[in-house]
DNA sequence: CTGAAAGCGCTAACAA
DNA sequence: TTGTTAGCGCTTTCAG
């Protein structure tokens, strides 16, 4: 008889049920200590606490969830993380995070490309309480869902044309016109650029900014000199090697939509044989980690991506909080840091 | 009365029953049908169906995992994520991932720095069937409990003393052995190393490989020329200045644990004047992306990172599956990648 | 081949 | 201050 129940074998979880007996209490009182319920008698309290303890008791998330309608996860959905660009928001996400009681559940949008109802259905099956965002992403594949389902989101670092998104970005326009500005003070005429994916609003912006401060100094646009690339390195490197080969006479300046593109273009430059910055000036848009790392140091424009995840948090655990409140933009100030890849020229050059 | 039935602000979750109700079915045939079960009638199967459609039916995760004791979710416990060798990994687990039917929750280690307990509570709580480490962890605060839960897990790129952990990693210390064995083939006999972080054994597996070849090509290991390192391309950089300034005569070469390291060193090479590969020989551990685009091109041991990623997610899914399947650990082979970080010097210099 | 019914573990009124 | 009682939405026997 005895050894029925000093079978330590039963690997069964532990419940509230197990942990309300073990105290002489209900389960309903365990659930008020652990949810820090107010009015609970200091003497049941502890009785609680300690066969919590002396039972290793977890709580069941699912059956919580399910019972509360609360999860306590957000998503974050990226293109993918083989690149600090994410990182470093990511990292922000994670700091802004901390602070809260919230996990979050990581879908990357390769996983199945082109199956964006795949996510749609993640989103809605009830486990996540909202969304983060992060760019390059085409929004347009979930945000109606999103919206229909009432799940609340943001939209990192690109904005869409819906009124009703949340979006944290960077000041894209001013950033870009600040530096091609710079680019046009060191007495750059031929300054070509490299459009990230231009299916974002942001690199849209970018675009923009570039050509309005050229028409500001007076220089003509030439539509040679702006290249649609896509954010990748790969990709800057390729759209490089053509500039150089095709364009007469050469850009001496490029300009990329990011500093993965431009690593991709000081890498071409330099099995062009033209030295960086003396026959080549790059400038980036970003400021990941490497920015800094790279040789020669990357003259770019820093978003601000850390804060940009932090504030992308604050906003959303808000709108979880409460659904009703309005959408909003926040558009957070770039930086031109100028580091060792630009010179200045001689303007017969 | 027609009014009640046509208010369409009822933001209501639409349920299993729901479907049954509209299909004219029980709840159990609609689950039958949806878990794909063998013996549904067609036609009542294309009722259901249809009604999944017109309602847009999408289950609940949270009442499907406990109901069936099956979250289909897997955890990674990351260090962090600003860096692309865990992108890279990450990448690998993905692709292999998206084969499978599981999604995963994203945990780092430095959010909740020397909080191990909370993790420990995140993954005993159900959420997760199983788990992904990746290196550099301290896993003894993990391992205990997750053993003693029963939770399946995969230590990536670190093993640990254990037998009973499953681990896949690469070739570290015949990595490290050919890398230094190709340094001193060059010549070099004053070959510095800038460990990992010795609190995992692959890190203590690739010192060993660096002094075995040191030993067999017949130079003394000079213990001031190695130095503790942890990963951080900061910390490479710092240990290289002090390495440089201190040692006399100064190495020719650096060998890094990883190639974050490796950046720093060239780093602080640059900066105290010496050129890449002519004054100093930098290799470095990992081949992650960047490798090939910083400047000189690095010269490093590549491990396969993505197919890690996908190896241990075929394992952990294995497991998952299988609870009783034996502990396995896999070493993938590394392979020297020689590109323009290091040079041949004259053994006399 | 399908329905009824009993939970999974927890929360949240409602009583007491 | 605490217990009782319904469920949350789904899966899974067990009958039929």
């Amino acid at each position: 008889m005895s050894n029925r129940k000093s079978s330590p074998k039963k690997k069964q979880r532990v419940t509230i049920n197990d942990v309300a007996r073990a105290a002489g209490v209900s389960n309903a009182t365990v659930s008020r200590v652990l949810s820090e319920y107010e009015f609970v008698k200091e003497s049941t309290r502890n009785r609680v606490m300690e066969a919590v303890e002396r039972l290793g008791y977890v709580p069941n998330l699912q059956a919580r969830s399910l019972a509360s309608g609360h999860s306590q996860i957000i998503g974050l959905l990226v293109p993918n993380l083989d690149n600090s660009y994410i990182g470093t928001i990511t990292q922000g996400i994670d700091q802004e995070l901390a602070h809260s009681n919230y996990d979050v559940m990581l879908y990357t949008s390769h996983r199945h490309p082109g199956k964006e109802s795949y996510y749609v259905d993640a989103f809605a099956n009830g486990l996540t309480e909202g969304l983060l965002l992060i760019a390059p992403l085409v929004p347009a594949a979930y945000l109606d869902t999103l919206r229909a389902q009432n799940i609340p989101y943001i939209l990192i670092d690109q904005a869409d044309a819906a009124e009703s998104s949340n979006v944290v970005e960077a000041t894209n326009w001013q950033g870009a016109y600040e530096a091609t500005r710079y680019l046009c003070e060191l007495g750059h005429t031929r300054i070509a650029f490299i459009t990230g994916w231009l299916g974002v609003q942001s690199a849209i912006d970018r675009l923009e900014g570039y050509k309005a401060a050229l028409t500001d100094g007076a220089i003509p646009i030439r539509e040679e000199l702006v290249i649609q690339g896509d954010y990748q390195q790969q990709t800057g490197y390729e759209i490089t090697q053509k500039l150089l080969q095709s364009v007469d006479p050469p850009p001496t300046a490029i300009f990329a939509s990011n500093d993965l593109s431009a690593f991709g273009a000081m890498d071409a430059a330099r099995e062009a044989g033209l030295a960086i910055p003396d026959d080549l000036s790059i400038l980036g848009f970003d400021d990941i980690p490497q920015a800094s790392f790279v040789y020669p140091k990357l003259t770019t424009v820093r978003q601000p991506l850390e804060l940009m995840g932090q504030v992308a948090v604050k906003m959303l655990l808000e709108q979880i909080e409460d659904r009703s409140l309005p959408p909003q933009r926040v558009a957070l100030a770039t930086q031109l840091v100028i580091r060792d890849s630009c010179r200045r020229i001689d303007p017969t050059e």
